[in-house]
DNA sequence: TCTGGGGTCCTAGGACCC
DNA sequence: TCTGGGGTCCTAGGACCC
């Protein structure tokens, strides 16, 4: 019956607690064995927030469950707690993936995030060993040896299959491979009840479905598809092709990126009820926003606020912010930036204690000319906009977003209190 | 998950056009 | 305007992922 469907050998590959064994291994560590958390510490995590977890941590602490703050470690001092330094993870996120490409064409490794790739290996794996099985292994081997990390990997005939395979299976076996195909996909996915584990289904969709009696994947797949599309529309569509373990999207594709954006959030260390000091941060957020869009030669034809309230204002209102965009005359300076998102913020806002502060923006459109400026040596700012030109190949080529990282590695220090962080962490030493 | 951050995609109603 | 119907775009909000 999956005579028409696609049969590939997909890979998808993430690293085992990627932040937490990096860390492990800068210390000379063993990341299997060693109990480490990457924890980090600013002015508005109230106290810690948890990055990553390594095995050893999660199984002698009871953290098992997503830990994500301070407050619910356990106090001892065997338990090393280390800030993170998301400039060395992206590092060896490239160096991995270096890796990968000797496995095959350039054009069938896909970077997905700061931890995980997909590779399409129909046509290479044989080259590397007797099965995919096989060849999965001495990718992990390879990885292991050279940085002495540890690769989880889903296979799969679709993506969506390497995906489940990764995600459900992978992680809970001692080779830490899974494998999914057609052949198997009833047997192994129907009986789950945990729907909101499977990918692409969130708290709120298990609930909804819930309500239509589905309490298992096998209920889902044999949902008549009319009622799914009625309930849930389009998402309902691909909820049927995800019970089915049916994946017809080429990976080329799924990368493209159709509307892409740029933008930077904070929740405030504390709530804030001035205009004044409301708008200070929109400002500064701004700037951020616009010089990020510079880094990436691109101006923006769109902006968006978001606003959320505190909680207090929350309730008061019953709504818990608001949103609003505007279409501008496409730039990626600072000072119009800036002021058409106070304009927006004066139209929308009421009064309201706010805790939430979030610029996007969007229409993106390619910026040509770099203004060379007279206080850098000129190498220094040629060499940053070729670097800057490689990341944008990168990604334009891959179409995803956790390269843009990697750009604030230049961005050395700015006015901005944040300046240093990355995705809002610590970036540590850019050339550790 | 009483506040981390950066993203993408989909929906539904309204505006507007022919 | 006691008004048909199809299509597109815009916008705010929702959902999900890493």
């Amino acid at each position: 019956m999956y005579a028409q469907e696609p049969h590939r050998v997909v890979f998808l590959i993430d690293n085992k607690s990627f932040y937490a064994s990096v860390e492990c291994v800068a210390r000379h560590l063993n990341p299997l064995k060693t109990p480490l958390v990457v924890m980090s510490e600013q002015e508005n995590t109230n106290g810690g927030l948890i990055l990553a977890t390594s095995p050893t941590a999660k199984a002698n602490y009871g953290l098992q469950a997503n830990v994500s703050r301070q407050r619910d470690l356990p106090q001892d001092p065997a338990l090393i707690v280390v800030p993170p330094r998301v400039n060395l993870y992206i590092k060896r996120n490239l160096a991995i993936n270096t890796i990968f490409q000797r496995f095959t064409a350039a054009g069938d490794c896909w970077p997905y995030s700061i931890d995980e790739s997909v590779l399409d290996v129909t046509r290479s794996w044989r080259l590397f060993g007797a099965s995919p099985l096989a060849v999965a292994k001495r990718i992990q081997a390879t990885v292991h040896r050279e940085l002495g990390l540890y690769l989880t990997i889903g296979i799969g005939e679709n993506p969506l299959q390497a995906k489940l395979a990764l995600d459900l299976f992978a992680k809970h076996t001692p080779d830490l491979i899974g494998e999914l195909s057609y052949a198997t996909f009833a047997a192994r996915i129907w009986p789950l009840t945990e729907l909101d584990a499977v990918w692409s289904i969130g708290a709120r969709t298990a609930k909804r479905l819930k309500r239509l009696g589905v309490t298992s994947m096998y209920d889902l797949a044999h949902l008549p598809p009319a009622a799914l599309k009625a309930e849930f529309g389009i998402i309902g569509t691909q909820l049927f092709a995800l019970a089915w373990g049916v994946d017809r999207s080429e990976l080329a594709r799924r990368i493209r990126v159709r509307a892409p954006s740029i933008g930077n959030s904070q929740v405030l260390p504390r709530d804030y009820a001035t205009q004044e000091e409301i708008e200070r941060v929109i400002t500064e957020i701004a700037q951020q926003v616009a010089a990020r869009l510079r880094h990436h030669h691109r101006k923006a034809g769109r902006i968006s606020l978001s606003i959320g309230f505190s909680y207090a204002a929350s309730a008061a209102e019953q709504r818990s912010g608001f949103s609003h965009s505007a279409t501008i005359p496409p730039t990626n300076q600072d000072a119009p930036l800036a002021a058409a998102l106070v304009r927006l913020f004066r139209k929308a806002w009421q009064g309201q204690v706010v805790r939430n502060v979030a610029v996007s923006t969007g229409h993106l459109a390619p910026d040509v000319g770099e203004q060379l400026n007279l206080l850098e040596p000129v190498r220094t700012q040629l060499h940053r906009t070729d670097l800057n030109r490689a990341l944008d190949d990168i990604r334009t080529r891959f179409g995803f977003t956790r390269l843009v990282y990697a750009t604030s590695l230049l961005q050395g220090a700015t006015a901005i209190a944040r300046a240093g962080l990355v995705g809002g962490h610590n970036g540590g030493n850019a050339y550790d």
